[in-house]
DNA sequence: ACCTGAACACCGTTCAAGT
DNA sequence: ACCTGAACACCGTTCAAGT
């Protein structure tokens, strides 16, 4: 993984960096237009580069998934930074679920990296390290204050959230908050 | 429509019943493998015919999944009617959910069909109409016992198990039972 | 160094030709 | 009637050749 320029550790040369921002334009079109699929050919043809730039800087489809959520999942962890220092701590409990949701739901993408496990990027890595962290902490005054089942981890928690995501995307009614209440009342202690 | 036999009202040929079940068989193969894509080309070379057989009885590849998961959603509907008619309401709702968790888990086919609202074939339309029934007369008792929020409906029902067994995926550890508990604490009123 | 795009394998889907 | 499989378009992935 030497070669690669997509862990953005250093500050890529001018062209490399048009070219990049090209490509991710171009999938971030394709997946607000609802395409999840990320075709590497269509992406390359849309950004007017080659194939091979689109592997050279993205060497797999979930590395390219994981770039476009990264804007949006930097700002679910500093959401949840907030949360784990918040007053009220139930109250900074529901915030944070509704808030991973209603990301969840802007960023298709997000969904996606959160549902998966093995993040491809290292600032993926690093993104779910803090979120962890933070929910973490926020879990920890819960328990104490009674206000959670003693069991939940932060694991649980979001595979709970991808699980709820999923099913007001199964609902075609846009019922999140409804749901959202189900999922608070069966955390409870 | 009027020329697929993939409905299976009539009592196909001899001949062209075993074709579909080699088929059937093929595919279920693909699926028990772990992989859902379902190649249509792939499902024909497995199972020894043409691709265009494989089209004339599955139209598409939402139908193949229809026609693999339609034994198991039959069991399911039959567990519906069982729950339905049973003494103790509460316990009847408890039994369906981790029924329908178990029959996902144990045909992805079935979790994708559950999860899918437009169904392809006449088959899976009826069975989704005899469990929503079902569901529907388990729900109205449930509401008047009290046992349940009473906004609840069939198609609630219906994404939340569709959102926990996809919780159940996403979290590696298969903790089905914890994650049910929370959703009937949750549903309740 | 970085980019291009041809090349090969595979899949979706259609449809003319066989039985 | 039903089945076959060639045909075309498209996507995944690699890699030799360009700058």
């Amino acid at each position: 993984m030497g070669t690669t320029p997509s862990t953005d550790t250093e500050p890529l040369r001018a062209d490399s960096a048009r070219v990049r921002a090209r490509m991710l334009q171009a999938a971030r079109k394709r997946v607000a237009d609802g395409d999840l699929e990320l075709p590497m050919n269509a992406v390359a043809k849309a950004a007017g580069v080659g194939v091979g730039t689109v592997y050279r800087h993205f060497p797999t489809r979930q590395a390219l998934l994981e770039a476009l959520a990264a804007e949006r999942y930097t700002l679910l962890v500093a959401e949840a930074e907030q949360a784990a220092a918040g007053p009220d701590v139930a109250a900074e409990v529901a915030r944070l679920l509704r808030a991973a949701l209603e990301h969840q739901r802007c960023d298709p993408a997000l969904a996606a990296v959160l549902a998966e496990p093995d993040a491809a990027r290292q600032e993926t890595r690093d993104l779910g390290q803090a979120l962890a962290a933070a929910v973490d902490r926020l879990l920890e005054r819960a328990r104490a204050a009674g206000e959670i089942r003693p069991d939940i981890t932060v694991d649980d928690l979001r595979a709970l959230v991808c699980g709820l995501q999923h099913a007001v995307t199964v609902s075609g009614d846009a019922t999140d908050d409804r749901y959202l209440a189900i999922l608070l009342r069966g955390l409870r202690a």
